[in-house]
This record gives structure tokens, C-alpha cells and sequence, in this order.
DNA sequence: GAGTTACTTAGGCACATGGCTAAGCATGAC
DNA sequence: GTCATGCTTAGCCATGTGCCTAAGTAACTC
């Protein structure tokens, strides 16, 4: 079983809030300034700002203010541990699956014997 | 922009929690009891079963009671959707880079001839 | 049948979350 | 210098979350 990892906590409860994922698919295709990001949101923008500092905080996105502007980046890397996460679960899934393949192709090779 | 899942939402966020993923990680080994996967945790029952309640509204576990012993199981197939929303948007990244990157090399064979 | 085991239900609590409004600060445009 | 723009800070609220204890139900063992 793999040690506890905070950064996982973050990353993955950032990304189980929709607002949060349109943010980062948004990004992904660019840098955006904060004004820019919260134009498709009916939402007041200090709330707005609270989930960009959710995302600062699972270090999903990096942001710099250039005078009165603030422009936020995604950061790809940091999805990495969690794509990983998955993978890891489902390669250990699949390896499991492979064994009872194998074991049961033996019964089959064992009664034809 | 991708439309709005809820599952998604559900998914993400239930591996959000530390004490879920490790769950998710034991699952993966094949099914368990309850008992068996609340061992490891220093936790009453009721608030484990909580935890196994979202996996299961998430759809990330199934578990069917057989007599008074209640079995869980993985249903890796729910983690698809997760690792394709983390690719998706990596790949998007990805190409962003691949068109910078042809842009800088058309500027450099400009300069050269 | 009595006692044990494996959950299940109910209620409570402190803290966190996802929103809001109001006010303020700093930068930029004219 | 004045006004507009782009955040930022502060405080509030209803709801949700992650735990707890207590009590209960059903299945199992002897």
C-alpha cells in the first residue's frame, strides 16, 4: 500500500469541483488572465479567485501579477502523480485479471490432459 | 469545453480522500470484506462505511451482502473516465507545445535564409 | 437459546466548502 | 488628477464533510 501523499489529496479534490476543471481545460490551451478565466461564470469574483487559489494550492496552476493583471498557467506536471495513481490501480487490476486468465487456461490445459 | 459530468465530479472527488484511494489501492488486489478493509484504519465503522458509501455512489466500487458479511469489490472501468479527462487536457497542453515549438523552428529557417 | 460477529441506523460535532456582498488597494487610461 | 479597471480583503451564510458515540438488526457459532 503506497504512503499517504497530501499533494494527491489536493490535486484530486481541485479537480472534483467543475468549475475548477474548466478552468484547467481552459488553460491548457493557454495562459489566461484572471478576468478572462472568470467571464464564463455567473459567479461573483472573489469566489472565483478562492477556486484559482484551490488549483494554486495543488500546484494545477501557477499564476504572476504584471501590473493590475493577473495571468494564471497550467501547470501539466502536476496532473502527472495522479494520471499515475490511476494507472497504477488499474495496471495492478489488470495484472490480477491476467493471473486468473492464466489460472483458468491451465484447469482447461489440465482437464484435456 | 467539455459539458458538465457529474460523475466526474463524484469520481475526482471521492479520490480526494486519503483513506479512499487506499481503499480503492486495497480493491485492487481483488474484493474484500468490510471488515477486512476497515483493519488497517484507526476508525469507528459507521464513519468507514461512509467512505465505502462514496466509492460506491461514485461508482468506483460494487459490493453485494451475503449473509452478514458485506463484499467489495473494484470497478476499474469507473476510473476510465478520470484518467481520459487527465490525458485529454495533457494532450491539449502537449500540442500547444508541438505548435510552439514548430513555430520556433519556422523563425529559425527564416533567419537562416 | 445465548452469546458473538458483521454490519446498519441515528444523531451529534467541529471544521471546511462554495457561494454571497461590501469595501478597499493598486494600476492604467485619459 | 480623475475615473475606470483588475484584482484583493473581510465578513457572512447554508450546506457538506469526516469523524465520533450509542443503539439496533441480522446472521453465525456453540
Amino acid at each position: 500500500m503506497a504512503k499517504h501523499d497530501p499533494g494527491l489529496d489536493h490535486i484530486f479534490t481541485a479537480l472534483g469541483d467543475p468549475t475548477r476543471r474548466a478552468i484547467l481545460a481552459r488553460l491548457a490551451q493557454g495562459p489566461a488572465s484572471v478576468t478572462d478565466l472568470a467571464a464564463p461564470f455567473d459567479m461573483a469574483l472573489p469566489s472565483f479567485m478562492g477556486h484559482l487559489k484551490r488549483l494554486e494550492a495543488a500546484g494545477l496552476v501557477a499564476s504572476h501579477k504584471d501590473g493590475r493583471v493577473r495571468t494564471c498557467a497550467l501547470q501539466p506536471q502536476a496532473l502527472g502523480p495522479a494520471a499515475d495513481w490511476i494507472a497504477e490501480q488499474r495496471a495492478i487490476w489488470e495484472a490480477r485479471l491476467d493471473r486468473l486468465d492464466a489460472f483458468v487456461l491451465s484447469l482447461a490445459k489440465e482437464q484435456k490432459e
